[in-house]
DNA sequence: CGGAGTGTTGAATCCCATCAATTGGAGTGG
DNA sequence: CCACTCCAATTGATGGGATTCAACACTCCG
């Protein structure tokens, strides 16, 4: 069946690659930078606002469930996850990659709705959502610009509602895979081999599904030839294949 | 052929049964109908951003999925269903009862992403949210509200997610019946005795399960004591115990 | 009354979770 | 660099919860 030469092994990058920061201006908070002082070039209000590029260790988490609101975060470099209780159990939330807003939740209550910890080291910027700094005209952009940041993830928590919801174990790991790669493509980055921040179990936790099922589904679409999984290191082979699985929408 | 008899009288119910409409502030519009002028009295500003109380009968659509916005919609009285379409199949993506919001989803692609529709007879309002008329602090708190109400809902959506990934069938149905009895609660409505608007189907399509699980659960429920169950006639006996079998939270 | 839609119930099947054991990779210290 | 350890990932076996298929009961209205 399998055609390939077992010598011929996967060439592992064994390079610790520097992690690569967004530049501002593909930041989900690049919108409120701009609108918070950055392009009028009052850097100094800026600062007062933003807290910039504060570096994050492997395992360190940003805020814990319940905590009162210190700020939104974005994601300048690395990757992280959000992970809530439920009853006993941990849901992980969601993944945020380079460019990503967190803490959006908390704006309603006041406390954070999550635990979020990096998968690895990386960096963030921090936001004070407290208005003080900010008046008229460039407080109401501002916060046309939130709203506009929040539609957009009530559809993405809408999407993932309806994957983990009416489709199946096969076709929610494939649209997994799409959608990261698909968030590696905006960002410029390597989208069909890459390596994954987070572990099967993790992946396991945000789909809904057990983690040898993940596993499993990974070494069916190996079988094939949709892609290449060893470990965390991924590369995808036939994104049409994988696509004619996980149905049409990536999210 | 169901030939168009718009014109005809109303069905009149049987049991003259009035539809309740919530009052103005208990409507998730009511924050920013008063940032609009009601409160200032100023009835004349408000008439020309809110369109108060249109009717709407049981099966109409408010909106389909895709069409372009034309405002946030608040439930006056009735309910409705929220669909989307994941691949060929359908997803009730979420219920919305009196007082609640309808179309926050839209506001960043400036398209509506589900089809709503009225599973009973009942009445909206409709908010214009283009800003026009409303200047300064006005439009800054209106901005303030919205936010608040979108904040509100990413945390509801990643609880249902919680639910669904999670949770076992019994959870599943026990939370719901839960979530929506404390719905009921906040409108001041009886919340152990009531008629569900929506089938079997839409409950296990909004939950993720098979409409024949969703029966089988209310069925355990009723062997047990917690409940009674007649069709949609639905009356809770034992709300502890179903916390108890739903785990702590319920949305 | 009767038909259609909704809800219930039963039986068979299957997908996925769970349990269990092994392999492999990454990190550490000898 | 290699042995050792630890945890992640894989793989297999098994059982169970939920879906599916199918038939029947009920209810709502015309």
């Amino acid at each position: 069946m399998d055609t390939a030469e077992e010598t011929a092994v996967p060439v592992m990058p064994r390079r610790r690659r520097k992690a690569e920061e967004v530049v501002c201006d593909r930041c989900g908070l690049y919108g409120l930078c701009r609108l918070a002082g950055l392009e009028s070039g009052e850097a100094e209000l800026l600062d007062r606002i933003v807290a910039r590029r504060q570096p994050v260790a492997k395992g360190q988490t940003l805020y814990q469930a319940g905590e009162s609101f210190k700020g939104l975060f974005a994601v300048k470099s690395g990757a992280f996850k959000a992970v809530a209780e439920q009853n006993g159990r941990l849901k992980v939330v969601d993944f945020h990659l380079g460019g990503e807003l967190l803490g959006l939740e908390a704006l309603d209550s006041g406390r954070y709705a999550h635990t979020v910890e990096a998968l690895e080291a990386g960096s963030v910027c921090v936001m004070d959502v407290d208005h003080s700094d900010l008046v008229g005209q460039r407080l109401l952009d501002f916060q046309q610009e939130l709203i506009r940041t929040m539609s957009e993830r009530i559809q993405h928590d809408q999407w993932l509602n309806a994957l983990i919801g009416t489709q199946s174990a096969e076709q929610r790991v494939s649209a997994f895979l799409l959608n990261f790669s698909h968030r590696l493509a905006d960002r410029g980055l390597p989208s069909s081999e890459f390596r994954l921040p987070m572990s099967r179990e993790e992946i396991a936790d945000y789909l809904g599904l057990a983690l040898e099922t993940v596993s499993r589904m990974f070494r069916r679409f190996q079988a094939q030839g949709l892609l290449v999984a060893r470990g965390r290191y991924t590369r995808l082979f036939d994104l049409d294949g994988l696509r004619q699985i996980a149905g049409a929408r990536q999210g």
